[in-house]
DNA sequence: TCAAAAGTGTTCACAGTACACCCATGC
DNA sequence: GCATGGGTGTACTGTGAACACTTTTGA
């Protein structure tokens, strides 16, 4: 058998799919390469993984460096292996998708990167097999965000009922009726109601709530059937 | 950055964990290791990835070489990379599992491999992470099943009611009433009832069914709420 | 006072559950 | 004919969807 390594050389790479939410829109982090290769062109945050680290911390770091935040939800998406994926070198990438509260993000004086929140919608080309990975990756947040409660992490700490509600609308591309969303949610009692009220977005303004954490990391996996998935969603 | 394989060597690998079921039990096929280090002990059936292949094709071509079938469902679980998961030298494994009608499975003349059959609930002790591999496995096992229509890999083309809703106690570990399991089934369109009856089973017989495949691609993602997940299982 | 958005109530249809009942057959 | 397991009928319950309605407040 030829064992990888012994003859030809490997390249062990992570890539990251970091989503965020400005309010309006869903938004992934791409960056602009300095270097070359394709100087330029866009592409996911990635890296390699050194020797002394799994795929997993490899990842964690890239996010820090990135984002200066710690502790930020993240999964392993998929590897990626197909022989000419990439077109320099042999490259095998191991894909971890990343949700992040746009607000606490400050950009990090890392000018190695050239970082910037793109709308998912219009996405620009994107080097490699980074596009198809994008695909994935959504796919996967959807499928994920119908069964458990995930997307919260793409809020601040306080958020009221309607902004969730756009959040979700955003990520199904639909529109849910605002009564049934509210009990539905509520029902799954991981919300905390605030006295506090938010003005901004109407007269009468929309009470805050925050996730009650407790209950959060409890019933992560009881969450099902938030999004009656796969029905009335619109691709 | 210290990339991979510039400085030290990493073996890629990977894993397959293969479920079939004997129309008794869930059974997950390993084997027991016919070369050092490690001879005699028990372990999944795995390989490397070889320099003109994918991950996806070596995780096919050691299916085929160990069951003499092409065509199995297979989908990747997840990819290991843990620093010291490999004891003798760094080892990265991407892990597929497959799903494998038992019956049709032929012993092949393979004598690098020493396979058996062993059930989900007694496993012996495996070497390296592959325990962990397998529980992890199990999981997506049934967090899949419940949602789409998978379970059927495991039967025979031909296959009564009973018989499936005894594999679908057998992964889930729990009971369900047959009337209503039957109906939920049928509810999904996916199968076809044929005229002639299994007669093993009981006296009265009952009805084989078969998959309609040209539904089966098609509703694959529609199937979801079979089980209605994580209430009432038993771990 | 009116428009706009938040939030509540009410109705309806249907899906899931429990369980009683009927059916076919081998012994 | 009766025990056994296959299969059907049915009543009850809860959930989800639709939509009308009330509340609050700034302009």
């Amino acid at each position: 058998m030829k064992r990888y390594s012994q003859q030809k050389r490997l390249l062990f790479a992570v890539d990251c799919i970091i989503f965020g939410y400005d309010g309006q829109e869903l938004k992934l982090m791409v960056i602009q390469r300095s270097f070359s290769p394709f100087k330029g062109d866009w592409s996911l945050v990635g890296g390699f993984v050194e020797e002394k680290e799994s795929a997993e911390d490899a990842a964690k770091r890239i996010l820090k460096q990135l984002t200066g935040l710690d502790g930020l939800y993240m999964e392993q998406l998929h590897a990626f292996s197909a022989i000419d994926r990439d077109t320099v070198e042999r490259t095998i990438s191991i894909a971890y998708f990343a949700l992040i509260d746009i607000q606490k993000y400050k950009k990090q004086i890392n000018e190695d990167f050239h970082p910037a929140w793109v709308s998912i919608n219009k996405l620009p080309k994107l080097i490699f097999d980074h596009t198809e990975i994008v695909e994935l990756a959504k796919k996967k947040l959807r499928y994920n965000a119908a069964l458990h409660p995930l997307l919260f992490e793409l809020l601040p700490a306080k958020f009221t009922m309607p902004q969730l509600q756009h959040l979700y609308q955003c990520v199904y591309n639909t529109e849910f009726d605002k009564g049934n969303f509210s009990r539905k949610i509520l029902s799954t009692k991981l919300l905390m109601k605030l006295k506090e009220k938010d003005k901004q977005g109407s007269k009468k303004g929309a009470f805050y709530y925050k996730v009650d954490s407790k209950k959060y990391t409890a019933s992560f996996n009881s969450f099902l059937n938030l999004v009656p998935a796969q029905n009335g969603w619109k691709e």
